[in-house]
DNA sequence: GCAATAGTATACCGGTCGGTATAAAATGGT
DNA sequence: ACCATTTTATACCGACCGGTATACTATTGC
């Protein structure tokens, strides 16, 4: 092992507490002094550990999209359970999310994609939100398109529409949570939205 | 008359302009510089005018709702179309606008309210905010409970719900727009996103 | 013990922030 | 003509921004 003096804080941990700050200020909004303020750390660990604030943000979004926003997607993809359901379940754990549950309240990409097109972010930290903005959409698409092989969602429901749709109204969620609206509140308003997709029974299994 | 020097900038023509400018860029985003530069006039020249920088943005956000975001509600209250005509027209109207056609993409108050759940607007101004953030939601409850009584929405729908449900749905493309999706695109998810409503024709007058 | 290395804490850098003091320029009243 | 008044333009204020140089502390290898 190399000499020097042992880290005091744990890397993980600190990046965690940047990103509830990025989540919660955005980019432009969180300070360099609310960010190591938060980590419980100084200026120079923080520039020694991550580089400087655009990889924070790159890194701290990357963290997000691991350990918050990918684990949504297992209710999509629990294959023993009928669309209808995964979808309530993908959307209420979502919501659940954006109500602040876990973090600070609203959705921390669709924040960031909002400050990227005011032009408060760097080039860099651009291109990781720029890739992180269909994935909803497409997860949706993806789903729907099995969906509709295995004669769980009609064969004449467009599923790009749905998916665009889905996606949309999850930012409206995010926004609505941000501005106080409660998981209640917000509950029956997935409620409503679902009711458009034609989904149903899987009355014949795929040996058409 | 009173006597001194005259006014080389028409007032409303510089609050249309810093208007653009919090539109894009925010509250805090929108730099002393960049409302001075578009506004076309110099620090003590909007200092005097305006007071400051918040209350440049309060004048501001009232001229976004008098002058862009209220002229959608005309569609909504055109009792000579059926309920679903108007809806339609609303929406088209409204995310044609955050779609960029007479201003910066997205929705000012939209992003105003993301703003004020980060604390980076100042008391006074969040006044202002907090005051429009049900206008929507309201609208719509309003349209849709007068809607009931005559017969072109089913009594069985829950206006509340569905009010809420639109005005989330209206959060979501307003950020859709702002992140770059198309007119177009967003076209077809409003067809998708009104298809929940159930109306009906009106069959019977109100002389039940 | 001592040099080498790595992390921490403080103080500082130039730049920009919102806001203002000051003075020049332009108008009306008399 | 001359003063009072209002707007304009410039230069400046303290505070904070992102980022860093420097000095100090702790740890390892020898």
């Amino acid at each position: 092992m190399v000499a020097g003096r042992k880290r005091c804080f744990d890397e993980q941990q600190a990046l965690e507490a940047a990103m509830r700050v990025f989540w919660q200020k955005g980019y432009a909004g969180a300070s360099l002094m609310d960010l190591t303020q938060s980590m419980g750390i100084n200026k120079p660990s923080m520039y020694a550990a991550f580089g400087n604030k655009e990889q924070l943000f790159i890194r701290a979004t990357e963290n997000y999209i691991a350990n918050y926003a990918a684990v949504h997607a297992n209710h999509l993809q629990d294959d023993s359970q009928p669309l209808i359901q995964r979808l309530k379940r993908f959307m209420h754990s979502a919501v659940t999310s954006q109500c602040g549950e876990h973090g600070p309240k609203g959705c921390y990409l669709s924040m960031g994609l909002s400050e990227m097109a005011g032009e408060e972010i760097p080039e860099a930290a651009c291109q990781v939100l720029e890739q992180a903005k269909l994935l909803t959409e497409d997860l949706f698409h993806d789903t729907f398109v099995v969906a509709q092989k295995r004669n769980q969602l009609a064969t004449t429901a467009n599923a790009r529409h749905l998916a665009q749709y889905l996606a949309t109204f999850l930012h409206g969620t995010a926004a609505m949570a941000r501005a106080g609206k409660t998981l209640d509140e917000l509950s029956q308003t997935i409620k409503v939205a679902l009711s458009v997709i034609p989904a149903q029974d899987s009355l014949a299994e795929e040996d058409a």
